[in-house]
DNA sequence: GGCAATATGTTGTAAAAGCAACAAAGGGGG
DNA sequence: CCCCCTTTGTTGCTTTTACAACATATTGCC
């Protein structure tokens, strides 16, 4: 587990923690670490939610399979990240979702009773632990938040004026660039990317917008 | 602020707290009321997010204006419910959204730097404070990410499909209802109201599903 | 009971999306 | 430098949506 300390204090879950405090923080959680190979099932749609997980090494993708059989993709957890918080602080009974390794990855399996109770010594670095949590949980609400609010939209050029507009408010400049190819951008914003290049080439043509690869300027997107 | 012990007992936020504790939590947290006349604003666009509100009667809107001066409602908020906790927890500078009390109402305001932070008695309900707090993040983390499951599909069908799905399955059986007539529905899952009900008689007529008002049985969804 | 207001279903049309297939432009590695 | 692979742009066609307008329940209230 000592290997992935410098790992761990970059993560957000345990931001602000010092390295000499994050050991016993480990102990008192009943840290342990375990292994999955590719492919793997580390949660399993239906069982209990019982733990929080951080990703240590590799990648996991929290998927969600419906009626038809149709696996969907909600979301990937890169190294540093949490996992399944919001299940297990829920204590869910029946979980709704899979995570599934999609390489070999390791994982640092944290106990949510343990990072909710705080300990008797009520210790310091507990807390911060407890506002890291609630930092993180505010701020993946804030997100989903933004995405619904892009994705709601009618037409595609109406999602990509929201999500465009709001990249250009986020960087306090009319200049920015995005965190996406064009492939990806087209996923989360859950429209064709197709359409998408259609669109950012009309507007451009239009006198919209200007880009080059991610990189966007916003000349007058104001206008009709 | 003693007429609203009752309501504030069964909101989330304050949940397994007692009502002899109640008293004392709500000093602890500066906890100070607000009135508001309709069309007021709460909270503001672009100003700085100081503390946590939660509704004690009437009827909030939690808007989003974007370049174009579209208004858009992203959410409301009815009495015993917190609103802003999000953004004070992230400490935003700059609110991206605006809340507007949309009939005469009265806010209850809670200092989200005292709840985070333990008192120095380390008292138990204080602790419960906390608990509540994630329990009510996590739970609306999971609702955001279903929905965004939802309105993810490409066509108002499979948007449907993917509703009435989860719903049987949170039901445990193929008849249920939903919290939303048609037009709360259309919204919810950011489609026409009529392209809805076109759909969703399409269905019926195939045998699909059945409904009646705000009752569906699903029939045989996996079918093609 | 009857009227008004609301909710739901239906239809037609124009506009947009989705999809597939392909072209063009870059980028990286051997 | 060339080739392969990824990314981005482009086009045509079919399906679906959005929208408006209207018809038909259904509800609540006087």
């Amino acid at each position: 587990m000592e290997a992935y300390i410098p790992l761990m204090k970059k993560s957000p879950i345990f931001a602000k923690i010092k390295e000499s405090d994050l050991e016993e923080l480990l102990k008192c959680l009943s840290a342990r670490t375990k292994q999955y190979e590719k492919g793997q099932h580390i949660l399993t749609v239906g069982e209990q939610a019982t733990f929080t997980g951080m990703l240590l090494t590799g990648q996991v993708h929290i998927i969600k399979e419906d009626f038809l059989g149709n696996k969907g993709i909600i979301a990937q957890v890169v190294p540093g990240e949490i996992f399944g918080e919001a299940f297990s602080f829920m204590e869910t009974k029946e979980l709704p979702i899979s995570v599934v390794a999609v390489e070999k990855t390791k994982v640092l399996f944290l106990d949510y009773k343990k990072i909710i109770t705080m300990c008797t010594s009520s210790c310091g670095f507990h807390g911060q632990l407890i506002k890291n949590l609630i930092r993180i949980l505010s701020q993946k609400n804030i997100l989903l938040t933004e995405k619904i609010d892009y994705i709601s939209r009618r037409t595609t050029r109406e999602k990509l004026i929201a999500y465009l507009s709001e990249a250009a408010f986020k960087a306090g400049k009319n200049t920015f660039t995005i965190p996406f190819n064009r492939q990806q951008l087209a996923d989360y914003l859950a429209i064709d990317r197709s359409a998408m290049s259609l669109q950012l080439c009309k507007m451009r043509d239009e006198g919209l917008i200007e880009f080059e690869k991610n990189k966007f300027k916003i000349v007058d997107i104001a206008q009709k």
